[in-house]
DNA sequence: CCTCCTTCATGAATCGTTTCAACGATACGA
DNA sequence: TCGTATCGTTGAAACGATTCATGAAGGAGG
C-alpha cells in the first residue's frame, strides 16, 4: 500500500540515494534521471514520509506556538506572523491553545517536546519558568511571546505593558478623566500586572487622580460584560468617569454593558479605552480607542528569534521590546452630546 | 545529548524490549522491574521520540482539521469538539487555517498527508472532492465538516443549511417582514449556496414576499460591515426590511453600520437575523437572533466518525446531519418604539 | 597514453521505537 | 518425575528517508 523511495528507486531503476537526492539536492542530479524519478514519483503517487525524515534529521521542522487564548484575534496575528517567517523557511507551526489552563499548557509542552519540535514559543500563563528553562537546557529553544522573561534566561519578543497602561491612563487623564477603572485579570497574567503598573504610575502623576481595580476571572467579552453591568447598576455618585480595559475583548464587553440600557453614554459619561487594538475595536458600535501592538510582528520575530537559537545553541536569551502606540477613536473623544 | 530507550535499558539493566513494555503495557512488567526503568527515565530525563514511534506505527496520532476562519468562534468550537474527542483517545488536532484560500487549503492536505495524519476533517473550500477522494483512496480517512458530500462518497457531519436558510427567513416573513436582503458570499462556498437556497424556499412560500441578494467577497466583520453601510445609504424607499446575514460574523457587521449613525434602528426599520449563534452573538449592542448549529458536537461526531472509518477501511461513508435551530432574541424582536 | 578532476550514482549504515518469536525460569497437575 | 502452562524478559528485525564514503565513467590537460 505505501510507497517508499525504495519502490520508487525500483519503478525509475536508480537506487534510493540517488530518489533522495532528486528530492533534497536536484542540481547534484543529472537531469534525465531527475525526471525519470520525478515520473516514477508522480506515476506511484510517492508522497515523503516525515516520521521518516524527521527520525534521521533529529529534529522535527515544525515549531509548537501556545497561546492563551486562540478567540482573540490578537494570537491569531501573531500566530499568522510566525507562520509566515517560519513558511519563509520551509517550516510549520504547531498551534496550542492554552486557554489560560496550566494543565492544558503543560501537556501541549509535552506533546511538543515529545514531537521534537525545532523549537517553543510561548505566552506562558503563570510566573513559573522552571519547566521553560528545563526544556531549554535538554536543547529545544524557546521564545516568549509577548511576555518578557522573569530572569532574563530566556529569550523574548513582548511589548513594553507597563508604558502601554501608562499611555492609556495618561491619555485618559489628559482628557479632564480623574476617576478611573483598570477591568482586567487575573494579576498573575504577568500582561495584566504590568498594565496595572503602568496605570499606577500614570495615575500618580496626576492630582486628584484615583484607580479602581475590577478584578475579571479572565479576558474575554463575556467577562467584559459582567464588568460593564456591574458598574452600571451603581448609583450616579459612584460611578467612575473612564474605563481602562486591559485588552479589546473585555472592552468590547463593557461597552455592550454600557449600551444595552442606554443608561451610560460612551465617550460621555464614561471614557472607554482598550488594548491590542484588534480588528474588532475600529468596527465596535462607539469605534475604540485602544493601545496597538505590532502583533504580527511580534510573530514574527519571534520565529526569527528562534531560528537564530536553534542555529547557535550557545546564543544568549535575547529580549526585543516593541513600544506600544495609542490609537484615538471615538471611545474616549470629547464628548458628543 | 539524546536519551533513548537504549540508554534508559543500560541504566536499568533491562532489554529495549522491556523498556517499551513499561512504556505500553505497564502491566505486562513485573513490579519492581517498572520501577526500576521508571526511575532511570526519570534520571536521565528520557522523552519518548514520536518521530519513531510514528514510523514504526505507520500512522500519527495526529488528526488534520482545515477550517475556512479560525477567527470565526464557530469554527473553534468545532476544534474544541474535535479536540475533546481526540484526547479521549490520546490523540491531538493539528489545525490549519486556509482562510477561505485555495493555495493554503492545498499546503495543508500536502502537509497533513506528509505527516501521514491519522486522518482529515475539512471544511472545503470549493466544490472540487478530486483531491479529497485521491486522499481517501490512498488510505486516509476524510471527513467532511459542516458540508455534506456532493455525491455521497465521503463521510461527513454537516447541519442541513437549506433547513437553517427556510427557518431563518419564515421567522422574518412570519413577523411580516416581506422585503428581505440576503447578505453572503461567496456563493462557492456551499454553507452559502445552501442557506442560500433554503431563503428562497421560504421566500417562495409567502406571497408578496422578495428576495435580494447582496454577495459579499468572504464572510468576514469587516464585509459585514461595507454591506451594511451600502444598505444605510440608500433612499429610506429602498431599504429592505429584513436582513438575512449568511454568518454572525457578518451579521455583527451590518449591525455595527447600522448603529453608526444611528440612522437605521435594529430591529424597528430592518429586522436583522445571523447564523451560527456564537457567543457574540447574544452579546452585541442588539442582541441578534440566529441559527444555531451544534458547534462543538459536530467537531466530537467528526472525529468519532474518523476513527470509525480508520478502524474499518472498508466502511461505506456515511452522512451526519444536525438540524439547526431558530434562537430568537432581540434583533428581530416586536418593534420596541 | 597516462594522470587527475569532475560528475553521477551507489548502497550500507543510521536515526529510536515497537513488535514478536523465542527462551529461561518457576509453578502446577498428573 | 515429566510434561505443560504461565510469566517475564530478551534481542533482532522492521519502519522509511538521509547521509556519506566509495567508486565508476567520462573529460581535460600534458
Amino acid at each position: 500500500m505505501a510507497v517508499s523511495v525504495r519502490d520508487v528507486a525500483a519503478a525509475a531503476s536508480v537506487s534510493v540515494g540517488t530518489v533522495s537526492n532528486v528530492l533534497n539536492r536536484p542540481d547534484k542530479v543529472a537531469p534525465d534521471t531527475v525526471a525519470r524519478v520525478l515520473a516514477a514519483i508522480d506515476e506511484l503517487g510517492f508522497v515523503r514520509n516525515d516520521a521518516a525524515r524527521q527520525l534521521r534529521a533529529g529534529r522535527s521542522r515544525s515549531i509548537g506556538l501556545v497561546v492563551l487564548d486562540v478567540r482573540n484575534p490578537f494570537f491569531t496575528d501573531v500566530a499568522r506572523g510566525a507562520e509566515d517567517r517560519a513558511a519563509e523557511e520551509g517550516m510549520t507551526i504547531l498551534l496550542g491553545n492554552s486557554d489560560e489552563n496550566a494543565d492544558r499548557e503543560r501537556s501541549y509542552l509535552d506533546l511538543f517536546e515529545e514531537q521534537r519540535v525545532h523549537g517553543v514559543l510561548i505566552s506562558p500563563l503563570g510566573d513559573d519558568e522552571s519547566r521553560l528553562q528545563r526544556l531549554r537546557r535538554r536543547g529545544t529553544p524557546v521564545v516568549l511571546v509577548d511576555r518578557v522573561s522573569e530572569d532574563g534566561g530566556l529569550s523574548s519578543v513582548a511589548v513594553d505593558d507597563v508604558v502601554g497602561g501608562e499611555l492609556a491612563v495618561r491619555h485618559l487623564t489628559g482628557g479632564g478623566r480623574r476617576r478611573i477603572a483598570f477591568v482586567g485579570g487575573p494579576t498573575s497574567i504577568r500582561q495584566v500586572a504590568d498594565r496595572l503598573e503602568g496605570a499606577r504610575r500614570a495615575i500618580a502623576e496626576t492630582s486628584g487622580a484615583e484607580l479602581e481595580v475590577i478584578e475579571t476571572p479572565s479576558l474575554t467579552v463575556l467577562d467584559g460584560r459582567a464588568a460593564g453591568e456591574a458598574i452600571r447598576e451603581r448609583p450616579a455618585a459612584d460611578l467612575p468617569d473612564a474605563v481602562f480595559a486591559v485588552n479589546d475583548l473585555l472592552a468590547m464587553g463593557v461597552l455592550q454593558a454600557f449600551n444595552m440600557m442606554g443608561s451610560v453614554r460612551v465617550p460621555d459619561d464614561i471614557a472607554l479605552i482598550g488594548y491590542d487594538d484588534i480588528d474588532f475595536a475600529a468596527a465596535a458600535v462607539v469605534p475604540l480607542s485602544s493601545i496597538r501592538q505590532p502583533a504580527w510582528l511580534i510573530g514574527y520575530t519571534a520565529v526569527d528569534l528562534l531560528l537564530k537559537a536553534a542555529a547557535e545553541p550557545d546564543r544568549a536569551a535575547e529580549q526585543v521590546v516593541f513600544q506600544p502606540e495609542l490609537v484615538v477613536r471615538d471611545s474616549t473623544g470629547v464628548a458628543t452630546t
